[in-house]
DNA sequence: TTGGTCAATGATACCGATATCATTCAGATG
DNA sequence: CATCTGAATGATATCGGTATCATTGACCAA
């Protein structure tokens, strides 16, 4: 086998640059680099000259160049706590399918919940020199928010609106959708009402959510009961396990509100194996309305978040801060849609 | 309000170099590169204060200025078909997982099943210099290949193993996978196998999975009746759409295998509203075992993909062609488990 | 005719890092 | 002691674009 096509060493092997384009086309490198960015500098003729001989030599600009002289890099910096979890993905994609037609791109990192990490992607995205970062919640690592005010990179904060928030923030409040999901249970006349919530460290938006379930039972005149609540990982089984701790700790529970839908799935699943009818013997409620959610069978009460407006204002807003734009609400809230289904 | 702090016009702000370090270190900036890069050319106390300096400074280097310079962008860029189906963030997750303690970024983009749109993205990652691209599949596009081919981009491809491939690929053979399944459930005893494929247009996998299929069946002195299988986007709500075109067309089905978990989620939902017991009345296959078959009820019988293994090995594999090593297969099955489950 | 404006293009310098080659000097060698 | 060796560091050039300022010539007004 011709082995040496799989060594691709970065050989002496000589790319085409814009000075061959240039040479080509038979004008100098500045003006084939107009031609081919700010097209209303050069004499159409020209530009046309440029173009065919760029197409024929396949060349593709050097961005790592171009960013260097030109200060603008042309990268957004996205994290997200987790690619798992589809909800997240919906909001990048509508980001990405914003931003990619403006010439930017996206570089996207997860942090798994954990900001430590979170403070190491946007050290490399800083390394880029990221024209913009958005980040989801407002929870972030005190060098995180130094390195961000230093660099100067503006900043906008997706998924929870809330008054803690320091940068911009396009979302929905996640306390008062808790608050108004907890509500509506409790207007349906479900007297004790557990809650299964995901991990509170780090986590605005689990945070919030609890909140909102806590303040929603004391405004009705419930008590709030820790013995009715588990904190459980986002993830189908640990909803189960909490659901079936919460079942066999307290037999009248009569309803769980679950701050995710993949708790209220793992819950959901829980119920089946132990021959719970969901709503007769126990309703549930999620968070988040992922697609099964509507087409299960029970089909899931839960909380629509505006997963794709909220990834599509947040690009718009980038755009603004990169364009130096100042007409910027800080505060952006889509709103939520409580779904009423079949499981309550 | 200070409205200023929103404005973050790239001003004249001056930003920290290399030089500035080297300043404070009282060195010269390449020792300063050097201790921060290749400390092993640096005396240790040297090193030492350099990295005081940068530490001082809070010092992120410029990435675009050191690939212009040493010919290495330390980017790989990664191409799925979607973000949305959680199969392949996982894969995503293991190759960064691999990639970023070795200092390696991951570009990331999703073509959404569209050729052209994976030839753009190729394009954009080639002007970052990306030192190597991991995509999906064996299908691209003519250009797409032609600009591998001229910018010399090591290319690894996962998911799929095939005499198809023309770079080196990391996966499983999507074709002995169905080949196995539809194999398994003709000798459980099912007479009338159905099939729901994704789309076959510029998809190997499905491709793959449809042969397999239909191979397994003719192997068994079965005929391969189209009427009998049905072309589904991979959507939740298409997947059941398709089982209930199957179901009115043709009574006689006894079991449906289903090339995705999540076309199959759709046909089991159809199944519930329709009152058809699975497994006893059909029974139903899927692929690829995402996390909620396993704990779903009934639970799923799927073909288990190594998504995780297929992410780290292929960022091994990425590893070493950057590096210039050899030693790499051309393909690299990591095989797949057939999970047998309740719903056959 | 002269001077001014503007469209089109070019020469040069620069972005911020590092490759390359040069230099310095301590210690080893004969 | 002269020479060599290699560790540690530095001066300069360079990567591939583009900002900045300069130049050219066409067209128009006075």
């Amino acid at each position: 086998m011709k082995s040496e096509t799989n060594v691709p060493l970065k050989s002496d092997h000589k790319l085409i640059t814009i000075r061959d384009v240039a040479r080509l086309a038979g004008v100098s490198p500045i003006t084939a680099s107009r031609a081919l960015n700010k097209s209303h500098l050069v004499k159409p003729e020209t530009r046309k000259k440029v173009e065919a001989a760029a197409a024929e030599l396949k060349f593709i600009g050097n961005s790592a160049a171009g960013s260097l002289s030109n200060k603008r890099s042309n990268i957004v910096g996205i994290i997200v706590p987790t690619l798992s979890n589809s909800i997240f993905a919906d909001t990048i994609q509508s980001i990405t399918s914003r931003l990619m037609p403006e010439g930017f791109q996206a570089l996207i990192g997860s942090n798994e919940y954990c900001l430590q990490r979170e403070e190491d992607i946007i050290r490399t995205f800083i390394s880029h020199r990221a024209d913009a970062l958005i980040l989801t919640g407002n929870i972030h690592s005190k060098v995180a928010e130094e390195l961000i005010e230093q660099y100067r990179i503006p900043t906008v904060e997706i998924w929870n609106i809330s008054e803690r928030s320091k940068h911009i923030s396009v979302g929905m409040s996640n306390y008062q959708a808790a608050f108004e999901m907890t509500s509506f249970l409790i207007s349906r006349g479900y007297e004790k009402i557990g809650y299964i919530g995901g991990p509170l460290e780090n986590n605005d938006r689990s945070q919030d959510r609890m909140q909102g379930y806590r303040d929603a039972l004391e405004r009705h005149d419930r008590s709030f009961d820790p013995a009715l609540t588990r904190e459980s990982p986002l993830e189908f089984a640990s909803g189960g396990a909490a659901m079936q701790s919460l079942l066999s700790k307290s037999q009248s529970i009569d309803c769980v509100f679950a701050s995710s839908d993949i708790i209220a799935f793992g819950a959901l699943m829980e119920c089946h194996r132990n021959e719970i009818k969901v709503p007769q013997d126990i309703a549930l409620a999620g968070f988040d309305n992922t697609a099964i959610g509507a087409i299960f069978s029970p089909a899931l009460t839960t909380i629509s978040v505006p997963r794709q407006r909220i990834g599509l204002k947040a690009a718009e807003i980038t755009l603004k801060l990169i364009r130096g734009e100042t007409d910027i609400k800080r505060r952006n809230d889509l709103g939520f849609d409580l779904k009423i289904r079949e499981t309550t």
